[in-house]
DNA sequence: TCTGGGGTCCTAGGACCC
DNA sequence: TCTGGGGTCCTAGGACCC
């Protein structure tokens, strides 16, 4: 194991990105105190002015309006953020290919061995990449430059917005030092809460244990990331775009809270399809299904379910999940939330063909719901679901209330209309 | 006034087999 | 009466990320 001579590694993290992509779709939000998220939900993003004036990341919507009326409130427009990180990333890929889309608003650039074709130092290299993609994009990011990726991690964070920050491969214990544990990266309140009760406060403190040490008490993640720690680059820059999904899971939570089994299987049916719908996207058939019930005291209970045979048919799919659920579910206990993960996802034509005849069947319900997603396409994503899932959508409209004809506009006959149809699959 | 939603990886432990 | 030692596969659950 040796040590890059320099810091080679780069991240680039968006600041504040989803508003940082609002202001620079509306120029006219800037210097407000602005916050994405959903009416009902949490606050997921949030303008340094709102952090200035006491917004904190996961403050209730509702308690925001509150405190600070003049607040604006964006519902979050995911498709456009999306497309500002693709253009972010494509400019970083000006000088290097190698390039991991980390997350929508971060990335990990390798610079080894670019500084001769772009005629520039890897420190020149970030300042231009900044530059850019603020000039070009009106997008602002801070970079760090490290000889690892959590190295690098530190670097962008050290100096926020519009940071620059490099860490040489000799000097990083001046940032350990500074750096309290619990905001390494790899490092969430579980295992920050231990580091601290055995007097590991700082990462410095982290890296300054011995390997021995490290090699006996720890599990691999925190074992990788002690080396990491100390310039020596263990995680690779990943290339790999994703192409597929591991599980895919839709979760809700519901106003107010609920103890009605019928109401709860309701809301799950149509997890489920918005689910499946993902799955037959991607061509993906779920050979295991999990679901979890969330009560309003945040305790879980769920199973994973085995499913016959691989399927992205909503109805099979309820049909293995209501019996346990009618089982698990307590009728003197409320709940606030439901979700499903569809687990053990193979591609479609690579599952095994079984002998007596499911397949046909299967094929053929999978060739309705692919019409199914179609109509979708042209009348709006929801147009069309499940009977089961009828009282979650009939509720989900009467909260809704006025907003959702303006909204949706005409769509609801249709809606409706359609409903007899899927319910005799 | 509590506390959203969508993912991935790792590990421990049981079942089963040789 | 005693009762080893692997390997693999699967699941549950913990922990983390954005």
């Amino acid at each position: 194991m040796t040590k890059p001579s320099k810091p080679y590694i780069l991240h680039l993290d968006g600041d504040a990105f989803f508003v940082g992509c609002e202001m620079a779709l509306d120029p006219t939000l800037k210097g407000k105190i602005v916050v994405t998220g959903q009416e009902r939900g949490i606050v997921s993003a949030l303008s340094y002015e709102a952090k200035a004036a006491g917004v904190t990341r996961g403050m209730p919507i509702s308690q925001l309006k509150r405190m600070l009326p003049q607040a604006i409130v964006k519902p979050g427009n995911y498709r456009a953020y999306a497309s500002f990180a693709r253009q972010m990333f494509e400019i970083v890929r000006r000088f290097t290919p190698t390039v991991e889309e980390y997350s929508i608003d971060e990335c990990f650039a390798d610079l080894t061995g670019t500084e001769k074709a772009n005629r520039m130092t890897v420190e020149e290299i970030a300042v231009t990449i900044q530059q850019t993609i603020l000039s070009e994009l009106d997008i602002s990011v801070s970079v760090g430059l490290a000889p690892s990726k959590c190295l690098a991690k530190v670097a962008s964070k050290w100096a926020k917005p519009y940071g620059m920050t490099v860490i040489y491969p000799d000097d990083y214990m001046t940032y350990l030092e500074k750096t309290p544990i619990e905001k390494l990266w790899g490092i969430g309140s579980r295992m920050g809460k231990r580091f601290k009760s055995q007097g590991i406060v700082t990462a410095a403190a982290f890296a300054g244990m011995s390997e021995e040490w490290v090699h006996n008490s720890l599990a691999k993640p925190y074992r990788m990331m002690w080396y990491e720690l100390h310039g020596f680059s263990l995680l690779p820059v990943s290339t790999a775009t994703k192409d597929s999904y591991k599980s895919i899971g839709v979760s809700r939570t519901f106003h107010p809270n609920c103890s009605n089994v019928d109401e709860l299987i309701s809301y799950l049916s149509r997890n489920i399809e918005h689910a499946c719908v993902k799955a037959r996207r991607y061509q993906l058939l779920a050979t295991h299904v999990s679901f979890f019930l969330k009560t309003k005291d945040f305790d879980y209970v769920g199973a994973e379910l085995t499913l016959p045979y691989p399927t992205h048919v909503p109805g099979e799919i309820m049909g293995v999940i209501e019996p346990k659920l009618r089982k698990l579910f307590n009728r003197y206990q409320y709940y606030r939330t439901t979700g499903i993960t569809l687990t053990g996802l193979v591609s479609e034509g690579r599952e095994q063909l079984d002998v007596f005849g499911l397949h046909t069947i299967r094929t053929q319900k999978s060739q309705a719901f692919m019409a199914v997603d179609k109509i979708a396409a042209k009348y709006g994503t929801h147009s069309v679901f499940l009977a089961s899932g009828m009282g979650a959508r009939a509720k989900a409209r009467q909260d809704e209330g006025v907003n959702f004809d303006k909204k949706k506009g005409g769509r609801e006959d249709q809606v409706d209309m359609h409903v007899p149809f899927l319910s005799i699959l």
